[in-house]
DNA sequence: GTCGTTGCAAAAGTTTTGCACGTTA
DNA sequence: TAACGTGCAAAACTTTTGCAACGAC
């Protein structure tokens, strides 16, 4: 089929882009880190560590959850896949239950509330319409506040891994 | 001090307003509840229940951390308090690593990404210059996607609480 | 007095880590 | 072969829950 030669043609321009960008971060090809990685890749649903290690327990049924973990970190910090929040860490509460959004310093991980009436004005592309129903808008923005900022001039990203 | 009254009269009235939302509720006005609201409201650094719990702790020695969790989330359900992340659960991962945008479903807590080109040329509000560099802007559109939408036609929001 | 709430302890759930063995480059 | 990575087990950490005693209404 085409539709098979195409998506296998996909899956081996992956796999290439994936030895690629390990080499250039001096990490080593697994098999354990190709089949997770392929299987993010594959997923359209945003799966967790545990969806991900159920996956890739059928092609390798000795893997380990917390070598999912281990290679999800290790493949996030390579910019093979994203993790979905980028400050994730305990749950954070807020006296201002008004809607607003937040600026969120990924040095100090700080975060402070902002007003932008604006956008809510702004309509949704019209991709969303499809999607289904739009409640609210709430804008993370990342970046480094004023504080941090000052006590690191210049140091505008931390190296990835190990070169 | 003309200061230190107008804080204790903001005090006070969001002590009025807290007894008003429980007795709305249906929920008791207790110690502990009362000096987490506090707590929270006096914040200006997004607490987590940690946080809280040490801060209460000086007042209410006895308290325990789990009456915190307890508390926070009675208050949340509430709208006296807001948790900063609505989606909270476990760290997912997604092999778009562009910049991209997601909707989030409240119902199946599905995510779907989305592109908006147009909203990455909108200059945020002057407000935001103080703060510090923004470096990108992530929108979380909030709603209930069409699969949900069918399901469960006019359920537009659960009661809050008991009543 | 009744019933919701608390504190304690233990459990549940997610993520991380130490270590010996195995595998990649 | 020399590091690096994996699997196992245990720990760490956040959050939830069962239950008896307490306290608000």
């Amino acid at each position: 089929m085409t539709m098979a030669h195409n998506e296998d043609q996909f899956r081996q321009e992956k796999i290439a882009a994936f030895r690629q960008v390990c080499k250039q971060y001096g990490i080593k090809v697994t098999p354990q880190r190709l089949e997770i990685f392929l299987e993010v890749v594959r997923s359209n649903n945003h799966p967790t560590a545990e969806d991900v290690f159920e996956l890739v327990r059928k092609k390798l049924p000795t893997i380990s959850l917390d070598t999912v973990y281990r290679t999800l970190s290790t493949l996030a910090e390579c910019g093979l896949v994203a993790k979905v929040y980028i400050i994730q860490d305990r749950t954070r509460f807020d006296p201002n239950v008004a809607h607003h959004h937040h600026l969120v310093c990924v040095r100090c991980k700080a975060i402070a509330d902002f007003q932008w009436p604006e956008l809510d004005e702004v309509p949704l592309p019209p991709c969303v319409e499809t999607w289904g129903r739009a409640d609210a808008k709430h804008l993370q923005v990342l970046g480094v506040c004023a504080k941090c900022l000052g006590q690191r001039e210049g140091a505008t990203q931390e190296p990835h891994l190990k070169r």
